[in-house]
DNA sequence: CATGAATGAGAGTTCATTCAT
DNA sequence: GATGAATGAACTCTCATTCAT
């Protein structure tokens, strides 16, 4: 891991996330890039610059994964938790940056502000997807797959936040929710 | 607890939600309060006191008027859209201060990290209580309070959410969800 | 003198005199003027500024200190005696402003190059003010006032750029050369 | 005394003209002179070599040219004409780089103030020289041609720098104030 | 009580200079 | 020799905080 480039975007990304964006010091993420201050302008050209790098490239980073994740396994329902703990995952590791970028994004350019709402739709759109193919196979009833998508997104991200804010790591009230919910469009 | 003291309260709301933590600036919020630089100091010591007490004023607020709203009516259901109303309200009005708390909890006292985290706590068990009573009184069958607490509060968080950041108002997938949510509860 | 805004100004004017646009340092100014860096900015919103509120001012400052001399006199030879004078007096006190000026100009608000054009056109001007009038009232033959002007103007410039230059002061050679200038135009 | 070391000199001289000598910056300078930012500094030591280099080398050219230039002719009275156009290119061409030499003097080496203050006084001492042989030859009729050379040389200074600042190219008034000078000696 | 002029620590950013390649 | 990535000292400018009025 010598490539200053990307060294600085891990570093960017652990800074800005503690600190918020203004409260971040380009000083400080520099020190933890372990390169000299002047470095960092050498690759990003402004403070607001790093931060939108850094946002795209994580995004970029996550959908790479998770899309592979999805393709490891055939099972709808397989595919479903996986998006999930993928979900809590982000949340645990990234969570706090998500606030960071929602206060920023006012002050972000145009093209941030569309990513990072496409991204959003992309992840529900996916979950719906994913309901239809199975509607389709047989595995669950027919049922309105966009409320699925809204009901499973938002109780498993509750379940997410909830426990990393506590620091609780409670796997059988997330299986029984995950589980709950699966059985309600199960045929 | 004066005139001044609130408008300043309020204006350091509207900045800071703006803004963000850093970048919110005490001018910009003395001149929003109408009151010389100086006198913010005089009613909070720092910054940071501002924004903490400006947190609780608000939490406060919001608990009156929650109470105050859940007891307008004895009907189960009807309280608990009215919960999911309000909700939709806060992220819709005051939702980007969340993120602007999110971010500066960190830094802040551990008297507001924990009246944030039992604020959340007390939404959960303000459903979960309700939904027993549902259950108590018929309406509702038998089932774990807790887990629907939780899958109702993200469920309709993803509604609003959503809503909030397309900027949309689509009423009917509002109360469609609420719908079945509730339908897949009652008795 | 405790008018802050003349402090700063006059302390600009010897760090710009000294250093350059660039080379001068705002914290220094500061501290010639004896106030805090921060305090500059009360008063000039940037360093240009400062730079130029400073240019205008000395202008101002100057005109008004030509226009009470040459008006201290009615005699047309000694009024332009004085302009000399005057104009000896700026560069030695001045002069190296002059070139600190002319380098920044291109990076200076129009503003502040149409009134320093606007001064050089001026001093020509009220030479050949002067001259038309000694023509007028029989002191001078006539003679082509503009063509004077140039020749004198730029002819006690050199003088007094090579005095400033050399340090030294010789009265003999300056007034020898305003009296032979004066002379050709004499009835 | 490569191509390299000339080509950084002349783009140094651009530079440096265009943005005094804080304001130019080495990078520029070696994009100029289309060489690596590391090489400006294995032919000059630092900047401010490079910059002291730069005024000697242009001094120097200028002398060679300037003496060519007179020696084309043995007419004395054209020998002036040509000082004076000789000047009158200096200033519309390198007019700005004397004011950046000015105001960085003083930070410069004992002996590049030598070299300049040599140089200024050679040129006097030319005029000079040239209206004394005018005056052995009885082309000019015995004067001071110390004075003389002041007055010329300034005077023609002052229209070659109004006509600079105005961008105009008035021959005419040049032509008129060369001749009346001339004519003011001529025996 | 209320004010805003004054402050200086500390931020983002620049750029002369170095040095491994 | 030639290069430009890397650096950090030093710059301009901001803004939370103080305090004389």
């Amino acid at each position: 891991m010598n490539d200053k480039h990307v060294k600085i975007l891990m570093a960017a990304k652990d800074v800005f996330e503690k600190q918020g964006y203004h409260g971040a010091k380009v000083a400080e993420i520099a020190k933890k890039a372990d390169v000299g201050k002047g470095t960092v302008y050498e690759y990003f050209e402004s403070k607001q610059v790093l931060f939108e790098q850094m946002i795209i490239f994580l995004i970029q980073a996550g959908q790479e994964y998770t899309n592979k994740l999805i393709a490891s396994t055939d099972d709808v329902i397989e595919k479903l938790r996986l998006i999930s703990e993928v979900q809590a995952d982000i949340i645990k590791n990234h969570g706090q940056l998500f606030n960071v970028i929602l206060v920023r994004l006012n002050e972000s350019s145009n093209e941030l502000k569309t990513l990072f709402s496409k991204t959003r739709d992309r992840q529900l759109d996916m979950i719906e997807a994913l309901v239809n193919q199975g509607i389709e196979s047989g595995i669950f009833k027919p049922c309105n797959s966009k409320h699925f998508a809204i009901v499973f997104k938002g109780a498993m991200l509750q379940v997410h936040m909830s426990q990393a804010c506590d620091g609780s790591e409670d796997e059988q009230l997330k299986n029984d929710i995950f589980d709950n919910l699966i059985t309600s469009i199960k045929s």
